[in-house]
DNA sequence: GGAAGTCCTTGATCTGGATCAAATTTCGAA
DNA sequence: TTCGAAATTTGATCCAGATCAAGGACTTCC
């Protein structure tokens, strides 16, 4: 059984909290203020149909480490990722683990037709999601044509994405791995509008091993040689400054773009 | 540029051919009769939406090793497949490929919301399918609430499948990665009502490596081990008997069912 | 501000799977 | 039925990345 399941369940200082933050007092909907809406799922709705959703949205904070779901659990809930880090993985019995993704702000998480969750998503930094009980998002789904497109589109970009990380486990060398996986988080902070380039690593080596299918060890290694070629400098083990960027992105093994 | 791009032409003898199978005599709708019908995107559909559907489908028929589709080209198309086997596959441009899924009949293609094809597609066996043409497809997603229901559900589907993968890519050892993939296809025969256990392999080892992220002779030695250790025999190289499944689905590495 | 984890790096060694190199076997075509 | 090309298997060797084992360097919490 899980340790410690214990966010979720409505304001638990000190490791989580959880707030109606939309029916209670109601000054107006917080969503309409909601930083990552436009690039979250809400993006695709109208001011009336917005207001539907945040009715049965619950604000929800978890600390860092914090298990969200877990693999195999009834499926409740969906949610939207509005701050922090989440990493979604898979276990083996033996405890081998693969990290399938990485989740920011704005990311939907959740989106199975499906009576479990197929894995566990844990807080890798300080969290926040609007949660959505699943029957109530899913009739909405079923009202809102324009929610459901936006789901079918998500859910194909991610498959995209997930498509590009079979070739990266499949067929990359540790170095490849490693350039690709720098870029892609640059890339994704220039898209959110966030610093690209001194780049922020909040999941720490263990975490980016399980993701690549490498040991810490290898990861480690492979950023030394990236320093030691002058693509990049480490201020801190949480930040990489990339140097050349096109030059990382010829090692990443990729047609250039 | 691809070397023979021939087929979804029409009627092309020897290599590939189209027929309007439904507009031009039109005896009667032929997806009342398809054999794969009921595992396919079609199955949410009412006999009315079904007529409709098929009003815009083609019927195509491509050789073993066709083309169907191009990574980066523009994604015109939509299909289903009714018959053989295709594998889907993204490449590096040193020539690396990783095969990122294998289709059969009942299965979709072409899932992306996006302007270009993210990965190519190559007929294993002869295969037939049902073309859409994608503008034409999407427009009856938006009319049919059913059918953009059903692709969501498809696309959830096939990115738990992902996911496994990269579980499998990233963290399983190569008798493991073997082991998973015969019962995979073990299963899905069993689901598809055929003989699920002298199991057919229409791929070649070639294609079972770069689905694995191995090399051909890797994968020719864990079925050795296999055999040797009792589990299977080859009464062909296309033929797999499973001799114990039960003792397979330990060496996979993954939880019992 | 100091101690103790925890995380990260570095070094030494090992090994599973890749690579290189031939046999075999299979199978379609004549 | 035989031929020839392609696919598969088998064997020998190699090496990228894993494993094992210490060291350092941050955090975090008294």
């Amino acid at each position: 059984m899980p340790p410690d399941k214990l966010i979720l369940t409505s304001s638990q200082v000190g490791r989580g909290t959880e707030t109606d933050a939309i029916r209670s007092p109601r000054p107006r909907n917080p969503c309409h203020a909601c930083d990552v809406r436009e690039m979250s799922v809400c993006s695709s709705l109208e001011p009336a149909e917005l207001d539907r959703l945040s009715a049965i949205a619950f604000k929800v904070t978890v600390d860092a480490r914090a298990t969200i779901i877990y693999e195999g659990e009834e499926a409740d809930n969906v949610f939207n990722v509005t701050l922090g880090t989440v990493r979604l993985s898979k276990m083996l019995p033996d405890g081998r683990r693969q990290i399938t993704g990485f989740l920011f702000p704005g990311d939907f998480l959740g989106l199975v037709f499906n009576e479990t969750y197929a894995y566990t998503a844990e807080a890798v930094t300080a969290v926040s999601l609007c949660r959505f009980p699943r029957w109530k998002f899913e009739a909405l789904l079923s009202k809102f044509p324009r929610l459901e497109k936006r789901l079918l589109s998500i859910a194909s970009n991610e498959l995209m994405a997930a498509q590009d990380q079979m070739l990266l486990l499949g067929r990359k060398s540790s170095q490849e791995k490693v350039a690709s996986f720098l870029l892609m988080l640059s890339r994704r902070a220039a898209r959110h509008g966030l610093p690209d380039n001194p780049i922020d690593l909040p999941m720490n080596r263990a975490d980016i091993a399980d993701y690549l299918g490498l040991t810490t060890e290898t990861v480690s290694r492979a950023l030394k040689r990236l320093h030691k070629n002058g693509l990049l400098t480490l201020p801190s083990p949480s930040q990489v400054a990339l140097l050349q960027p096109d030059a990382l992105e010829e090692l990443t093994g990729d047609d250039l773009p």
